[in-house]
DNA sequence: AATCCGGGGAG
DNA sequence: CTCCCAGGATT
């Protein structure tokens, strides 16, 4: 199969080509000030289905508040959540967290140089594997992602959809035969490159593609419809009456979600799903599962938020309750002045105006 | 192999 | 609106 792909392909000249676009006209990226390899492990992390120009003032505030493997492993996991706050798939900060950890207590701090102690680690898959060795350590290890695949369907012209598992393991091999042995950490990062700025998802650029000559797709002039890429199927959707809840001293009420499960350990107003019940039995609802009066008063906003696989709807209400101190372990009664102290997601932070 | 897990911006 | 982004863990 990869023999077959890979026939009569130039590699060499397709590497060379690759490479000396890179050196000329690569990216100034903070991540690539060096190669210490903690650095370019935040940014690959941070990286995981996130656009660089969102990742760069993370990755500044971040390195600025763990600037080592220690610094980080010693942190207090609200900070570090907090640090991640706004960016998503908050898993990514705990996972990488908790391997910074291991690397601190197995292995001196010293982030390991090998596929399988590497992989080994929490949140380091696949692509981070490879993107680590190649990039800090300079080992021609394949580190195949969305723009790898984008790039090689297209230069190969393979038709595969790679929203499939077993077209990425296609796509490790190939890169494993085409990667340049002797400047692996260049040719990965340069694939990146292209795929971010020439060949594009949408109307590549590929009278400006240094390896053009050697694109498939573009002999052909079907560069626009590969890759081929079946459809995710849509969202659930989900109601909610979310509360603003103020006592009588000034003060309002948040709660911590589950340590599991979708934005683990963020913090949120109290939120009141809309499945099992209508909207005037939120009230008694509440006092049931929460063991807090409160009384509805207003109406603040209404919310709509997509997750990539649900939608909230969110009614905020404004409540207020006769109580200074709650009981449920899941709430917090915090000074107006407080909230910014904890993460929040961005739903719930749209919510923030109205305290 | 499917599903869960965020949020943003380009078109 | 749709797509998809320097993906990984869980089931």
């Amino acid at each position: 199969m990869i023999n077959h792909v890979l026939q009569k392909f130039n590699i060499s000249g397709f590497q060379q080509e690759l490479l000396e676009w890179y050196y000329q006209y690569k990216r100034d990226l903070p991540w690539r000030e060096n190669q210490d390899p903690y650095r370019v492990w935040v940014s690959e992390i941070m990286l995981q289905q996130t656009k660089v120009d969102t990742v760069i003032p993370y990755f500044h505030n971040f390195l600025e508040k763990f600037p080592t493997v220690h610094d980080l492993a010693e942190a207090d996991e609200q900070d570090v959540l907090k640090a991640w706050e706004g960016l998503g798939y908050y898993s990514r900060a705990r996972n990488l967290q908790h391997a910074v950890r291991e690397v601190v207590a197995e292995y001196d701090g010293k982030i390991p140089d090998n596929p399988k102690q590497l992989g080994a680690l929490k949140g380091v898959g696949p692509y981070t594997k490879g993107a680590i060795l190649s990039i800090a350590f300079n080992q021609p290890e394949p580190a195949v992602d969305g723009n790898v695949m984008r790039v090689f369907s297209r230069v190969l012209m393979i038709d595969d959809d790679i929203a499939q598992a077993k077209t990425k393991k296609l796509f490790e091999s190939v890169t494993g035969n085409i990667i340049s042995k002797e400047d692996p950490s260049s040719f990965n990062q340069a694939i990146m490159d292209l795929g971010a700025t020439i060949c594009t998802p949408k109307s590549p650029t590929c009278m400006l593609c240094p390896v053009n000559e050697y694109c498939r797709a573009y002999a052909e002039g079907v560069e626009e419809q590969l890759p081929i890429k079946s459809k995710a199927k849509k969202q659930k959707s989900i109601p909610y009456v979310t509360l603003l809840i103020k006592n009588a001293d000034d003060q309002i009420i948040i709660e911590k979600r589950p340590e599991q499960g979708l934005l683990a350990n963020l913090w949120q107003f109290p939120m009141i799903p809309l499945t099992d019940i209508s909207k005037d039995h939120v009230e008694n609802w509440f006092r049931a599962e929460y063991g807090l009066t409160v009384k509805l008063t207003k109406e603040l906003d209404h919310i709509k938020h997509t997750f990539s696989h649900l939608i909230w709807h969110m009614d905020v209400m404004e409540a207020e309750t006769q109580e200074t101190d709650v009981h449920d372990q899941r709430l917090k009664v915090i000074d107006k002045a407080d909230v910014e102290q904890y993460p929040f997601p961005v739903s719930h932070q749209k919510i923030k105006k109205y305290i």
